[in-house]
DNA sequence: ATCCAGGAGGCCC
DNA sequence: GGGCCTCATGGA
């Protein structure tokens, strides 16, 4: 076990921030599932205990959960005048931008379109219980492009993936057999990065982008959904200032955070402000 | 029960 | 380029 004190730090906020589907509340705190591995996480207050020893945490889960930045930096690109911001800001401290495999954001995403968190969370859980490697009897890895490729069709229908079926196979094809190679894709720009994940059947702007910033890292991309949508419109006329920008990926994920947990700009529901 | 979701593709113009 | 229409499923 290692334990730390972590202020900017929240696994509850960062286990329901929608970027992520595989950290979720277990018997003894939270349980992170990422790279084929497994860590409990638990804490009182500010002093977290995470199921590891000191030397795992340091080269492997810290840069993880991105822990290596210092997330100030970016809260203070907050307009004094933006309130939205400000509340969104204070609403979800302790977020991070996790550093992700690209390929399980990958399938994620394209699994997300027209779909809630929790049922993504639950397609791709079940893709891991079916397909995936065994961790230690409980968890299961998430299954890799061959694994994928190689999935029964049956089995697969099983998953809850609806009309995204084949969108997913494709993807695990096209990943499989090399035509889209993730690792050489880390060397593009993020434009070029953006078009070429385009390439693939049912990954368009949103999910390419949801790609890009969360298996990528490229904190400049800001995913529009439904829920930015009406962040953009009910609060910012349609168009986010120019000094969020470089880290408009950053400042999205408070944004998207809060309105999605407050349900702001949704017709008939109370609003927070 | 009815509504809607971290959208995208395929049309049409 | 934009404006509609449809897509399968689960969770609220």
């Amino acid at each position: 076990m290692y334990q730390k004190e972590l202020e900017d730090f929240s696994i509850e906020k960062i286990a329901d921030s929608g970027q992520c589907f595989r950290i979720v509340p277990g018997d003894y705190g939270y349980v992170v599932v990422a790279f084929g591995k497994v860590l409990n996480v638990r804490h009182e207050g500010r002093l977290y205990s995470f199921s590891c020893d000191e030397e795992e945490f340091k080269a492997f889960w810290q840069k993880y959960f991105d822990l290596e930045k210092d997330y100030e930096k970016y809260r203070c690109l907050a307009l004094p005048e933006d309130e939205y911001l400000a509340k969104a800001i204070h609403f979800g401290k302790g977020i991070r931008i996790l550093r992700q495999d690209p390929w399980e954001v990958l399938i994620s995403f394209i699994i997300s379109q027209r779909k809630r968190v929790s049922a993504i969370r639950t397609s791709v859980e079940r893709l891991a219980v079916n397909f995936g490697r065994s961790i230690d009897g409980k968890y299961y890895a998430f299954p890799t492009p061959e694994e994928m490729r190689l999935a029964d069709i049956d089995l697969l229908k099983t998953c809850g993936l609806g009309y995204r079926i084949d969108f997913v196979r494709k993807a695990a094809e096209s990943v499989a057999d090399g035509r889209i190679d993730l690792k050489k894709m880390e060397k593009l720009k993020t434009p070029k990065l953006i078009e070429k994940l385009m390439e693939l059947d049912g990954v368009g702007i949103k999910v390419s982008s949801c790609v890009a910033l969360f298996g990528f890292h490229r904190l400049e991309v800001c995913p529009m959904d439904v829920w930015m949508n009406r962040v953009i419109h009910s609060e910012y006329g349609g168009h986010f200032p120019k000094a969020y920008l470089p880290y408009m990926g950053v400042i999205q994920q408070y944004m998207y955070d809060y309105a999605r947990l407050n349900k702001i700009g949704v017709r008939g529901a109370f609003d927070h402000g």
